[in-house]
RNA sequence: GCGGGUGUGGUGGAAUGGUAGACACACCAGACUUAAAAUCUGUUGGGCGAAUGCCCGUGGGGGUUCGAGUCCCCCCACCCGCACCA
């Protein structure tokens, strides 16, 4: 008996598809096209699981589509610009350049082994000058077209190393080299102007019905569009230019209950009584030092400090509030300035009850409450209010409410206005790193900020760079910076900032339409090909990248790149979990810290390390990571079980949205049944084609049921469901005593079922049964509907919902006769006794419920 | 701090508001074998019972419903994201 031998099958198969060129993407107007894309990796160096179970799920996708008539586009390339390169270039010498180049051609190798449907025609690296080239030429229209602007922002500063840090380099408030404070720093940087188009983006969002709710609820929180007043204090004896005091507040209707107001230590006010208060720029410059992530701002203390300067009320102008500078205000939001009602706001009430300012309710949450404030009370929005105080006569029934109508009437009273605001900010794309695309444009003494010219481009790095001290080379280089002012002609310098890497993949799906044109993208592909008609990747994008792809699509079609089709570039989104595995640890190891033992190091079972006997450690499952050796290489897995294996495995465990755990003994499984499959395959061959055989109908219907099912299952991303049914197929098939031809239809329709999942195993069983061509190209099985119908349904009886029996009856039998068989059955009678139901409720095919 | 998610047997998980635990792992028993491995067959949520059966059970507590793992409210635990990581 031949045994399965997945390493020459699927190398042969391998070949096989290469020669008939099947995954090359041509536009065929005569198809519906289908395009799917996994969102391409980071070329890292070593493919992970990760990897394996992103790409299958596409694979699936696209094998599935191309079998039902569908022209597929499933191309992969390498976002391969980034932080890492140049910290391996610090870290172990060697070039950046070389160091990703490297990386993309073996990370190449070993996703080739998995068997992926993929186009590699259109491969292409984001660090490659033809695709950065054509994003420079983007920015340049971008900016023509007043989509980019410049402006200062702040960055993390190492003070000792004097280089800008990342958000992931700041640790604990010190840069990770250095140790040393890290401090926030203005710096004029160019930014996107995604916040113009906030209120579009926020709108959009409910037509992408195909995206998971969770991520499109995630989207509009980060928009994050609220409703409030923007009105302005009057201040008292205040520096030159600064009579008024403006603030926005989502709470206006809680006015009458303001304490103080607070700046941001950014504010333009703040900066100018800095100037002559000593105490209150040395206040500043500790607010600014620390991390600029959202997360430390707002878990970090509390810290306000009073200017002494006063402003007016607006409703009251003898009523004094003082300005406070707090470290908890942005800027970046609104005007930068609140006013603060401790009794309506945890955040102030905290602040008031620090600083010792009054807390003035204008709520109270019932109508006899104590109205001495012990805590912030936040009515919300439908909650009753009963109110206290504040705005003469007027009363509102909920807190919703109440803010519409305190606009109106502040409105009224020619206090502020009502204004839209969007927590969105622009998008920053400077980066003071070398490994990015250069920022296309020259700085020159005659003509300020001059864009180059497109002719010029691409703008190329130079690739003689040191980085043996830390900052952007690019700044040090000798000669890379001078070039004529492309305007003037004088000697000028380039700007050495490049872009921010999510530039690189807010339109690589819109490339790989066109992948080697001169232009970004060419009308007649983009027309053919645009949406990306299942997009597939990590929750972890569910917000920066999208949005930024989403706000990137109709800058491209505002500047003619894309058609207004485009707009929303991802017709549907999947967003799959990670693949988690368990960690290994010495006994009486830290969970956390370690240290830890790879799998292959210890003898799970017998809970020791294999080498030392040591005992060991087992703690659950987490998220692959080379720091807690928790990784199982997907080489070792293909080396030892084949492709197949391992894309049968994360395919069938857990569904697709969630993580899945990877265990030796699930993967072993899966190895075990594409044996049996192959086995079943090998058993039909030998059978004798003439013998009778019996039940054949019986399996039929469970192959029509299962084509059915695993349709559905696909279809709607339940792979392990779909899975589940193919196990019982094949558990049936091999019980089955049928005819040899009953047998070698299912087998066969087993194959192709299993053929998105494992197309090699696929392919072999296909062509052992004498299959014609390719599985890949045969067309998808049809379920027939005939067979899908059973003639009697098993119905469980409830008695008061618990259920009591079951009845068999007829598939079509009327209502009224299923409720007089229950009514019968031996469970209802007893439970009855004698008496008459309250109720039955008889849902047809499903179930019988009896009230008694 | 803010935002999002998850919670079902020993384990991963299944279940358009309609028989909770499909399918798989693990365990146990059996067949085959001199033996082991491989393969095949069967059992397996907990409790009570000789038994047709009965009771309990989807993180905890309430609610809506003829009927709730599923919908609503409160609570607990864990995970993810937070704008210069990709």
């Amino acid at each position: 008996m031949a045994t399965y031998t997945p390493a020459e099958i699927e190398a042969r198969w391998q070949t096989a598809w290469d020669k008939a060129g099947i995954f090359t993407a041509k536009r065929d107007e005569t198809k519906p096209k289908y395009y799917v894309l996994e969102m391409f990796p980071y070329p890292s160096g070593r493919i992970h699981m990760g990897h394996v179970r992103n790409y299958t799920m596409g694979d699936v996708i696209a094998r599935y589509k191309m079998s039902t008539g569908h022209n597929v586009l499933h191309p992969m390339g390498w976002d391969a610009f980034g932080m890492p390169a140049e910290n391996a270039a610090m870290a172990i010498g060697g070039h950046p350049k070389d160091w990703t180049y490297g990386n993309i051609k073996d990370m190449r190798g070993q996703m080739k082994p998995l068997g992926l449907s993929i186009d590699w025609s259109r491969e292409f690296a984001t660090c490659d000058p033809e695709y950065y080239g054509q994003q420079q030429a983007l920015f340049l229209d971008f900016l023509e077209a007043g989509l980019i602007h410049r402006k200062n922002a702040q960055v993390n500063w190492d003070p000792v190393d004097m280089t800008v840090l990342a958000n992931e380099q700041v640790i604990d408030g010190k840069g990770w080299r250095s140790g040393a404070e890290v401090e926030k720093r203005d710096l004029t940087q160019w930014f996107f102007k995604i916040s113009d188009y906030a209120g579009e983006l926020n709108e959009a969002l409910q037509g992408l019905e195909n995206w998971p709710a969770k991520v499109r609820l995630m989207q509009e929180n980060w928009i994050g569009e609220s409703r409030g007043l923007q009105f302005a204090f009057s201040t008292i004896d205040a520096p030159d230019g600064f009579d008024r005091v403006e603030v926005y507040t989502t709470r206006p209707d809680t006015l009458m209950g303001a304490s103080f107001v607070g700046i941001s230590p950014d504010h333009p006010l703040a900066k100018q009584l800095e100037k002559d208060n000593a105490d209150l720029a040395a206040f500043n410059a500790e607010c600014r030092k620390g991390g600029t992530t959202a997360a430390e701002i707002e878990t970090a203390e509390k810290m306000g400090f009073d200017t002494g300067l006063r402003v007016r009320h607006p409703f009251d102008t003898d009523w004094e509030l003082p300005v406070y500078v707090a470290n908890f205000i942005l800027m970046d939001y609104g005007t930068g300035a609140i006013f603060g009602c401790p009794a309506h706001d945890e955040r102030d009430f905290e602040f008031a009850t620090k600083y010792a300012l009054p807390i003035i309710s204008t709520y109270l949450p019932s109508e006899d409450a104590d109205p001495k404030v012990t805590e912030a009370y936040v009515p919300a929005k439908t909650d009753k209010v009963f109110y206290n105080g504040g705005f003469a006569g007027e009363a509102w029934q909920t807190g919703n409410d109440a803010i519409a109508a305190a606009i109106d009437f502040c409105e009224g009273k020619g206090v502020g206005q009502g204004v839209t605001k969007y927590r969105l900010r622009d998008w920053g794309l400077s980066r003071q790193r070398y490994w990015g695309a250069p920022i296309p444009v020259v700085h020159c003494d005659t003509c300020g900020v001059v864009p180059e010219k497109k002719e010029n481009l691409p703008v190329e790095l130079p690739y003689d760079v040191e980085f043996d001290t830390p900052g952007n080379p690019l700044d040090r280089h000798p000669t890379w910076r001078d070039t004529p002012c492309p305007s003037c002609g004088k000697p000028a310098k380039r700007e050495t900032d490049t872009m921010d890497t999510f530039v690189d993949s807010s339109w690589y799906f819109a490339r790989f339409t066109s992948p080697r044109a001169d232009t970004p993208t060419v009308a007649e592909d983009a027309a053919y090909w645009m949406n990306v008609d299942q997009y597939i990747g990590g929750i972890e994008h569910a917000i920066l990248h999208l949005l930024y792809s989403r706000f990137f699509a109709r800058a491209m079609q505002i500047t003619g790149h894309l058609p207004e089709s485009a707009i929303e570039p991802f017709d549907a989104l999947f967003t799959q979990g990670m693949v988690t595995h368990e960690c290994y640890t010495p006994e009486g190891g830290d969970e956390k810290r370690g240290p830890f033992f790879f799998p292959e190091e210890v003898d799970r079972d017998a809970r020791v390390k294999k080498d030392t006997g040591e005992k060991i450690e087992i703690f659950s499952s987490v998220k692959m990571s080379k720091s807690k050796k928790n990784v199982v290489d997907p080489l070792g897995i293909i080396a030892n079980y084949g492709a197949d294996t391992a894309r049968w495995f994360v395919l069938s465990d857990s569904p697709p949205e969630r993580d899945v755990e990877w265990t030796a003994s699930g993967a072993e499984a899966a190895y075990k049944h594409l044996n049996r499959v192959w086995n079943i395959c090998d058993r039909i061959g030998a059978m004798d084609k003439d013998a009778a055989g019996k039940d054949d109908d019986a399996l039929l219907k469970i192959m029509h049921k299962t084509i059915h099912d695993v349709t559905m299952g696909v279809e709607s991303f339940g792979f392990n469901a779909a899975i589940a049914k193919l196990y019982a197929f094949t558990a049936a098939l091999q019980k089955s005593k049928a005819s040899h031809a009953a047998q070698r239809e299912a087998v066969m329709t087993l194959a192709q079922l299993m053929a998105p999942m494992t197309p090699h195993l696929a392919e072999d069983i296909w062509a052992h049964q004498g299959g014609e061509g390719l599985v890949t190209t045969a067309p998808w099985p049809k379920a027939d509907d005939k067979m899908l119908v059973d003639d009697t349904v098993t119905l469980p009886i409830q008695v008061n919902g618990k259920r009591r029996g079951e009845i068999e009856v007829p598939a079509d039998m009327p209502k009224d006769e299923v409720e007089k068989i229950a009514l019968a059955s031996q469970a209802v009678q007893k439970a009855l006794d004698g008496g008459q139901p309250k109720k039955v409720i008889v849902v047809p095919g499903r179930i019988v419920n009896v009230v008694v």
